[in-house]
RNA sequence: GGGAGCAUAGCUCAGUUGGUUUAGAGCACCUGCCUUACAAGCAGGGGGUCAUAGGUUCGACUCCUAUUGUUCCCACCA
């Protein structure tokens, strides 16, 4: 039974290996039938993305909940899939194209999409490739691609079906447009960051004096500014002086004193020198800047509203990419953060730059374009209406058939969801759903005329129907250029997977549907978590999922983002190759708490890789034993049987528990001790055969049996967070037939027990580690024997347990301590004493004594202040009385005990 | 500007409806050990007036109020 094993783990001989005997098997692999389905949809990672830590925890999390359900008997299922990701990639294909001299504007629609594709194909699926190092174990035969036919056929007919419904819409809104992606973006996918930026101070001259004579109203507060040659003036504050040649108003609050003066007038916008009117109206801020602020309807949102209200003409006078217009006049073809610098300069060179100030404000910069600030910008779009979502998607929530975890994310979403926007879902973008819709030719100057349909059959039928289209030709129509936004897809990820657009009510819709558990990052809760659980009440009236964890974001030791600018980001590949997934994986679960951000360090998958090798050696050693039929159960293996198998079954509820509310680093925790601190340090230690006779004796049958079946649920417990060396170390456990797998196993279910047995044997766990510390302090070999007395109540099963791993030759219960000298403990409120003869340093055994007196004293002040106190007798439940009283008794008895100790060394 | 969360050992966090021997874990730290499973290990040990100030209560880490610090979300102050 020797076996050659090597002392250190290896993950690399067992994952591969492991992970293709899984596939080939198809274990991974889930069809409806008629166990209880549990069900989780991978967030899909972008298509061209590589696997980075926060992927790492996500999908450990995942992997964990999927493969625990499947151990419990139910038909898991894991479905993987990427997302084409349309902003992103048609960037990176667009970067692509730029490197090798191509303009996107040079290709057509169909050769661009070619280029995509191509390089989807190339970069595709590399991390779905990486998650399978990972020990994912993700029904791969159904990969599913948010762009492949059935989801793109989801994805039209679910446009047409909202179109007709009423819900999506066209309309002309000031919008976020991304200068660099060309693109607009929906109010979700502007994200704000304060900057240190500056406010111009700009002299707006009166353009009336002649007309209409300046005069002051002499009101306190009055601020009049006149220059050397006794010109008036208006002096306007403004953070985006560039966007001046769109200014079509300046405006002012017909409360302000200070600028009542202008009042009527009409003032010159500088450099530019359109004349333009002073209005008035109460959004202006009196106190922010000078009072004044100047109007450019087509490039601020509230210039826009105020534009509206007072009919003023809306000058656009920025190109798609961010450069000047010709209708801005000046400048025209500069970029607009290069005008900004350059018009400042001239500003003050024209002496039309009263000052300029540091000023903080926040900008609004593209989620996918980082370093673009998004420019507001009036233009047609498609919009869908989400008052009826927002109506549907709340009360899951609200009454928890959804829940959170943690729970707080719930105000987060009721407030979204009750201040929601409509959804501007049209982007200006190639790499996408194309929106099926039709334009058809509208005579000059009326309203846009179109046909939303699933085929260009279908929009020849629909438009050939509308008054004077009865004989359009089929050339006639023009398909809409634009993509829909990527979330537009996404949010029937959970449907679309099982075809339950397409095909309504077939067999895996209603089988898997609603799913089980979501994983995901709370920074989408509005793009895809929310929009998810609408398209689930839209389309099958009911929650797509049960649960939603909410992890953190993974960032480094000195909780800094993980960025590649800073190489602060380890390579998961690398991690996997250094310390094995195993390791990789129980390291980022050991400091994974919901909704918590963790704070990753290599030294945590390093105790991840510490752990499988313990997991490892603990295996060595049960192997290594000879087994006797004949050899009788020492009392010590009995009672240490007896206690671990109690030990187990506690624990076994436990992590039950902490599963169930998704406590999932705290089940980890529970295993890991389990499996380390019970199983190795305290089991393994008590039953472990000692050497005699230069050999090592044979364990009896009973123990052996029963250490297998322990290693044999600790195997099973540790599945579903370390997969690899459970089924490698389950494989050798005993004797197994081809094809069988750990991974099927039925977790073990929680036993009633016998509290008393665990804590008898924990009398016996404080005694060994007191009579360690004598050793210790004495400085005596751990091997050399002692005897011990004990005086009190003593359970009969601590003796043989004491006596092994204490290596006491003989345990005497007394009723009175003798005078020979020795070193004392107590453990609750039996005493014991450990006898050395000639070794005990009375002074100090004196001075500790008189310390612990101390102690005890203090705490029976507490006691006896509460128990004196007729209020808390009175008031507190009896149990608690009763046990304030257990407390003075017992603190009391130490005391005594003590005393006579002390008396008896002085 | 509005809202939410957090503040417990050097670090990261538990502390489950206020009462379990005057607060627990993991890591880190200190001391001693290469003891035939494991030095990726074993044994032992130190360390916290539970952010501050009030309040409720017989009793507060736990509930309430305020303050300070911190994180996140939302919002059109140029």
């Amino acid at each position: 039974m020797q076996q050659e094993l090597p002392n250190k783990y290896d993950p690399s001989q067992a994952e591969g290996k492991w992970y293709e005997y899984w596939l080939k098997n198809k274990y991974f692999h889930s069809e409806p039938d008629g166990r209880e389905p549990y069900v989780v949809v991978i967030p899909p990672p972008n298509v061209t993305g590589v696997l980075h830590m926060g992927h790492i925890m996500n999908n450990t999390l995942q992997d964990v909940l999927v493969r625990r359900a499947r151990m419990q008997g139910k038909n898991a299922l894991w479905v993987p899939g990427t997302d084409h990701a349309s902003i992103a990639t048609e960037a990176k294909v667009v970067g692509r194209l730029a490197e090798q001299g191509i303009k996107k504007r040079d290709l057509t629609r169909e050769q661009f999409l070619e280029h995509a594709w191509a390089w989807t194909e190339e970069h595709g699926g590399i991390i779905l490739k990486q998650l399978r190092r990972l020990g994912a174990s993700c029904d791969w035969d159904r990969t599913a691609f948010t762009m492949d036919e059935k989801r793109s056929a989801s994805v039209a007919k679910v446009f047409v079906d909202l179109y007709e419904k009423g819900l999506i819409y066209r309309g002309l809104r000031m919008v976020n447009w991304d200068p660099k992606a060309q693109t607009v973006l929906s109010t979700e996918e502007v994200v704000y960051r304060d900057e240190k930026s500056k406010l111009y101070y700009l002299r707006y001259y009166i353009a009336d004096a002649d007309t209409n004579p300046v005069r002051p109203t002499g009101e306190e507060g009055e601020v009049v500014h006149r220059d050397e040659n006794g010109r008036y003036y208006a002096v306007v504050a403004t953070t985006r002086p560039e966007t001046i040649m769109g200014d079509t108003a300046m405006c002012i609050n017909p409360k302000d004193p200070k600028n009542g003066w202008l009042r009527g007038h009409k003032v010159t916008v500088p450099l530019v020198g359109r004349v333009v009117p002073v209005i008035e109206d109460r959004y202006v801020d009196i106190e922010f800047g000078t009072g004044c602020l100047k109007v450019t309807p087509a490039h601020d949102v509230n210039d826009y509203a105020l534009g509206k209200a007072h009919n003023l003409e809306s000058i656009d006078i920025f190109n798609p990419d961010g450069t000047l217009s010709e209708a801005a006049g000046l400048y025209v073809g500069l970029d607009r953060m290069v005008v900004r610098k350059q018009i400042a300069k001239d500003l003050e060179a024209a002496a039309l730059l009263e000052k300029v100030e540091d000023y903080d404000n926040k900008v609004g910069y593209s989620e996918r374009n980082p370093d673009t600030a998004v420019e507001p910008r009036l233009c047609k779009q498609w919009f869908l209406s989400m008052k009826h979502f927002a109506e549907i998607a709340l009360p899951p929530v609200l009454e928890g058939k959804i829940q959170f975890h943690p729970s707080k994310y719930v105000t987060t979403y009721r407030n979204w969801l009750e201040n929601i926007q409509d959804w501007c879902i049209s982007r200006q973008l190639w790499w996408g759903h194309r929106i099926p819709a039709w334009f058809l030719p509208t005579p000059e100057g009326e309203e846009e005329r179109f046909v939303v349909a699933l085929t260009e059959e279908e929009a020849l039928a629909k438009a050939r129907k509308m008054p004077g289209y009865a004989n359009i030709k089929p050339e006639e129509l023009v398909r809409e250029e634009d993509a829909l936004d990527t979330w537009f897809s996404s949010w029937l990820w959970p449907i679309s997977l099982f075809d339950g657009i397409n095909s309504p009510g077939n067999e895996e819709i209603r089988y898997y549907y609603p799913t089980n558990d979501l994983v995901t990052g709370p920074d989408i809760i509005f793009f895809w978590v929310a929009r998810m659980i609408m398209a689930g009440e839209e389309y099958l009236k009911d929650v797509p999922f049960r649960n939603v964890y909410f992890t953190g974001i993974v960032r480094d030791k000195l909780g800094r983002k993980m960025s590649k600018q800073l190489g602060n980001s380890p390579d998961p590949i690398g991690l996997i190759d250094k310390y094995g997934a195993d390791g990789v994986r129980l390291g980022i679960l050991l400091c994974t708490s919901a909704g918590n951000d963790i704070l990753f360090d290599e030294s945590q998958v390093e105790q991840g890789r510490n752990f499988s090798n313990k997991i490892w050696n603990a295996f060595r050693l049960v192997k290594g034993w000879n087994v006797s039929d004949e050899a009788p159960q020492s009392e010590v293996c009995r009672v240490a049987v007896e206690w671990f198998r109690a030990k187990l079954n506690r624990t076994l509820a436990a992590v039950d528990r902490d599963y169930s509310h998704f406590r999932i680093n705290d089940a980890v925790m529970g295993v890991y001790k389990l499996f380390w601190d019970d199983f190795c340090s305290w089991y393994l230690e008590c039953i472990k055969p000692a050497y005699a006779d230069g050999g090592q004796m044979p364990i009896d049958r009973t123990t052996y049996e029963a250490t297998l079946g322990f290693f044999d649920a600790l195997l099973k417990m540790l599945h579903p967070v370390m997969p690899f060396i459970t089924e490698e170390l389950w494989q050798n456990l005993g004797e197994r037939a081809e094809g069988e797998t750990l991974m099927l196993q039925r977790m073990p279910e929680a036993q009633p027990f016998d509290e008393q047995v665990i804590t008898d044997f924990e009398t016996a766990v404080s005694a060994v580690t007191a009579i360690r510390a004598v050793r210790q302090g004495k400085n005596l070999s751990p091997k050399e024997p002692l005897s011990l007395q004990v005086k009190g109540a003593y359970p009969a099963s601590a003796t043989p347990v004491i006596c092994k791993l204490a290596v006491i030759s003989e345990v005497a219960v007394v009723k009175a301590f003798d005078d020979l000298p020795g070193d004392a403990f107590m453990v609750g409120t039996t005493e014991f004493r450990v006898p050395l003869s000639g070794k005990v340093d009375t002074a100090a055994e004196i001075a500790k004594i008189e310390e612990e007196i101390q102690r005890y004293e203090g705490f029976l002040r507490g006691v006896n202040a509460k128990l004196s106190n007729e209020k808390f007798v009175a008031n507190a439940p009896e149990a608690v009385v009763a046990l304030e009283r257990k407390k003075q008794a017992d603190a009391t008895t130490k005391i005594e005990n003590l005393k006579l100790r002390l008396n008896s060394l002085k």
